[in-house]
DNA sequence: TCTTGACCTTCCATCTGATGGAACCTCTAT
DNA sequence: ATAGAGGTTCCATCAGATGGAAGGTCAAGA
């Protein structure tokens, strides 16, 4: 299987596939004539990458799942722990924006968006000193 | 006022002014012997864009902010245009990560983190296929 | 006066996670 | 033969800093 379907049935942009081989995420063989020549098990793995940065896992994360999923006797609680430090990073971030998003918003509503010089929302990022 | 007076009272890393400065943000004056020297408008700049950064906005944003900020004849229809966008830009942030949440949280709760190899949560990211 | 240590400087490398583009090779169909 | 759709490598770039090396400066104490 050359890139380009590979690309097409995993959904990663072919860029982001040579990536992943760069970094190490996998090793597909190569043809004769230089070309990558991925297997079922490339392209399955680079599935699950997909779907696992969609969640938000990180690179190494990952890294670190690919290693789990291809070991046989790894314990399910190794997975559930770092799928659990990432739902608290996830908790972090969404706390944030919240509390983010409710500044702004009052900051928002609170200026008439007209054309006079008078802007709560400047008068915010500047009064706080 | 050296970078140490200024970084302690923007609560910004030393590095982080140097950057900002780098990249244009803030312009200080130079003492004789080579070491900045910040007057309390760039420290109020600073102070500014610690605020603005930690509301996410992006520095490009903050650099339009500064600008609409130092001029006094600026309309506040301006200001609110970028805030409104970032809102915008948040509330997608917050969808995305909330979803993602849900099915790390769901997948999370599935697997049983004990010793046996059986992981939903590898199970769901390998499945898709 | 000398020295120590805190503070300052610049410059270069590194991080995450790709992505864009140039220059060039290969395969397939006409 | 040639066009064009693929593939290849390598290098640069993005955001937004941050770490560290090598070295200059300043103030206080012995």
């Amino acid at each position: 299987m050359n890139i380009g379907e590979v690309s097409k049935r995993s959904g990663l942009p072919a860029k982001t596939i040579r990536y992943y081989e760069d970094i190490g995420l996998i090793q597909p063989h190569r043809s004769d004539n230089g070309y990558r020549a991925f297997a079922e098990s490339d392209l399955h793995k680079l599935a699950f990458l997909g779907r696992a940065r969609a969640l938000g896992f990180s690179i190494e994360d990952c890294r670190n799942l690919l290693t789990l999923y291809e070991d046989r006797s790894r314990a399910s609680a190794d997975v559930k722990q770092i799928a659990k430090t990432h739902l608290t990073r996830i908790d972090q971030k969404l706390a944030e924006l919240q509390e983010m998003r409710a500044t702004l918003a009052g900051l928002v509503s609170a200026c008439a968006g007209d054309n006079r010089p008078d802007c709560p929302i400047l008068a915010d990022l500047s009064s706080h000193d």
